[in-house]
DNA sequence: AAAAATACGGAACAATCGTTCCTGAATTAG
DNA sequence: CTAATTCAGGAACGATTGTTCCGTATTTTT
């Protein structure tokens, strides 16, 4: 006895998922929300609660899209050196292409949200944890085939890999547009496997 | 005729740049900064304008400090392998011990403000020209004195070793706390080296 | 047809935002 | 002393914030 949906709730956290990450969390008004996700300010709250719910949602999901995207590819993968390196070239290419550059969605809101809201913490930290098992068993994977360089722990490497994924993220947020830059970072990176 | 200004004008800068660093920028409210610099509205206002302007010379000023320190100690510096280790140590012993973990100021307002914010963007890039060339200089430094491998160009490890500071601040202030990750880090790092 | 649920637009809310202004006291130099 | 300047405190500004609520139209199920 009841009307149906309208509008496909997953798609609205997509739109969401856009508007936090171009704006960020505070930089974001609930009438940006109604204007870029084109709900009704009634349905909108109706649907997600508050912002901080709409947000920690949409966190949510980039984490899940992000994740299982890596996974996937580093999981199948039979050279799996050559699939970090594909990767990288894939983060470097949407960091020049992009018009609105928009860096990576978790590491803006860790930077700009971790240390004062718990529950976007958490979510940081088990996103930090699960990419680090992934990239550990990619490198273990690589190491056995031969493929990586035995000369560093596979969890240590991975922690590098991370680390230098997050800052190539902080590069292309902070607007750098020069190529050479992140591939000379690629280069060094690549010299330690 | 006049009345002498009571309060350093830097010292009021140097803790605007304390509660910036801690808050970001859309974070901190006038209310904040009329608290923690403890000066009237009035004054705040006189002095430094309005708080786009204030920001503004926090992150200047923050940007001087931190470069004239590693320029110093690299410069002095007679093995510059050893002293980029000793910079790399004091930020992880930072990132670990600061209760507050506030990460770096300048990576902070570059991924909250730098694409929304014309002059923010030009005080980054300045930021990241400087320590590319301070970085550059070094490594070649190093590399002439046998004390760097010459496998990989000065400037190729430059942007390297930056990208890495960067992610490791990244990782401070999303809460991280093992030692463990930040030591593997630099160890994968200057592996490189 | 009736009832239940959903969506919408927009008015309205209190709170907070950044900012300006006014007053009066304090301090300095001539 | 006088004039000039700086301070603090607080009232007040309009704008914007996130959020709630109301009235109404629409669509679905019984």
């Amino acid at each position: 006895m009841a009307r149906t949906k309208e509008f496909n709730e997953d798609q609205a956290l997509d739109k969401a998922i856009e508007i936090f990450w171009h704006k960020g969390y505070n930089g974001t008004s609930a009438q940006d929300l109604v204007t870029h996700l084109g709900l009704s300010r009634s349905s909108l709250y109706d649907t997600f609660g508050d912002k901080q719910q709409l947000f920690t949602k949409s966190l949510q999901r980039y984490q899940q899209q992000a994740q299982d995207a890596v996974k996937e590819l580093l999981e199948k993968s039979e050279n799996v050196k050559e699939t970090l390196q594909a990767i990288f070239k894939q983060a470097v290419i949407e960091s020049l292409e992009d018009r609105i550059t928009k860096g990576c969605f978790m590491v803006n809101s860790s930077v700009e949200l971790a240390m004062h809201d718990e529950e976007i913490a958490k979510i940081v930290k088990s996103n930090s944890q699960t990419m680090e098992e992934v990239f550990t068993n990619a490198v273990q994977k690589g190491q056995e085939a031969g493929h990586i360089s035995k000369q560093l722990d596979a969890k240590v490497l991975a922690r590098f890999i991370f680390n230098n994924y997050s800052g190539i993220r902080v590069l292309a947020r902070a607007g750098e547009r020069n190529k050479e830059v992140y591939d000379d970072i690629v280069k060094a990176v690549f010299s330690v496997l």
